[in-house]
DNA sequence: TGTACATCAGTGAACGCGCGTTCACTGATGTAC
DNA sequence: TGTACATCAGTGAACGCGCGTTCACTGATGTAC
């Protein structure tokens, strides 16, 4: 048998990974230390080398695990349900970014928290990166194809219509200005406010914060993904 | 002159701070140390604890100061200009927390960023931590009074209700449940847009990210300090 | 199948550095009579 | 106004702790013939 001893490898990766996020949990990122791990692990500090050649690299390799976790929570949560649906679509999505973040919000304090001073983010870690996003994008296109019209209108400036073209570009997706731009104001207001709810914006302020939360991402999705045409119609009859 | 001793003592004081922030935008606010301060100051480590009993006392100082100076500086930007002119005094509140926190990157991370694991932040900083939102809350106040709706209409659930209803009796205003929660919607749209835009959320995406922030802002504000009634009626004209 | 060699995991000691906090102390500045 | 005493700022040494990283090493696991 070829893969014993990858196997082992494999195993302790995982196991110093895990170490090392519960670690996180009481620690804090920035704090984290291989020798704190290595002492968890049984082993000497020098091991842990072995198995990652720096701490900018286990921290490198954390963050691209919470990129694929938030990113794969997010498109599990998008396969299901009805395509035409995005009111829905969205709920579920930022319902599984918000979960996520409950679950993990070490992790979630990573990748969007205070960046790590002296830590750079490598090339790596772009992809993983983008893969929540991604699954918006999806959204957003479905919601441009459908001819929804966002809630507030608002156009983009020279710069930031160059930077929307790039990312038609790049991606291949065809999202007019006007919703790609309420798409990132949405984006934008998603993790905010999971981020006030986790940091403790809202301590002392909001008792139930799913109860808050579900309200905040219904009023971020009737943004963009409301009725077809007049969108202001819809909400008329939801005053009434 | 009794005050000789006394003003040397707050001098000293300021300069420890000074340096306490200048820190912080090279190493981040976990790793501010007292040590490396004295240091700069050309003092013994020791000799710094007369002036601060601790480390998280010096931090809980650098919190207030920092929300002080957000909250100073919303309060001037409205201060100036119409005051039925919402929109405009949205635009104002937001840049100047925009300005605020490029100008001061890791005293904005300190109060938006990652909770510094450990701190726990005493009651002395719930005043100053409230100032920029009252500034806000005004605004929503006088929307409320002009009789505005926002864009988009969601009705909280039972729990938030109160919540709202405990903040309106503690602070004295009248703002319904649609407008305090669409006033919250943009609250922490805002703070989200700038925490993405300093936290390198947009980085390799957003180009100019100052024009990025005036639309985003300016989305923001129409949300809730549209005109009167129909808001959609605006923007249908904004978009023919 | 059995031996010889190469690979690799983990050890233990060391380098050089950092930190917060305490404590007894000197000497200067302020205060009361 | 002048002296005696109290207050306070800053010193220097120490305690006890942490960290990342390197390096020569032992001994076990895998590989090639």
């Amino acid at each position: 048998m070829a893969g014993l001893r990858e196997r082992v490898r494999a195993e302790l990766t995982a196991e110093i990974k895990a170490l090392a996020r519960r670690q996180m949990a009481t620690e804090g990122a920035t704090s984290l230390s291989l020798r704190a791990i290595a002492r968890d692990l049984g082993m000497v500090s020098s091991a842990v080398y072995r198995y990652f050649p720096s701490r900018d690299d286990l921290l490198t390799a954390l963050i691209i695990d919470s990129y694929n976790e938030l990113g794969e929570a997010a498109e599990r949560a998008d396969a299901v349900g009805d395509r035409d649906d995005l009111r829905g679509r969205w709920r579920r999505v930022s319902d599984a970014a918000f979960t996520w973040a409950k679950a993990n919000p070490s992790e979630y304090s990573l990748i969007f928290g205070t960046p790590i001073p002296g830590y750079a983010a490598p090339n790596d870690t772009i992809g993983p990166a983008t893969r929540f996003t991604v699954v918006l994008i999806g959204l957003l296109a479905h919601a441009a194809h459908l001819r929804m019209r966002p809630a507030v209108i608002v156009e983009p400036g020279p710069s930031v219509q160059v930077d929307l073209q790039r990312i038609r570009d790049t991606l291949g997706v065809d999202i007019d200005d006007v919703t790609f731009l309420a798409g990132m104001q949405i984006w934008m207001g998603l993790f905010g406010s999971i981020s006030f709810i986790l940091f403790g914006q809202v301590n002392n302020v909001i008792t139930d914060v799913d109860e808050f939360f579900a309200v905040t991402a219904e009023a971020l999705g009737r943004q963009v993904f409301d009725v077809t045409g007049t969108s202001r119609a819809g909400a008329d009859v939801e005053r009434a």
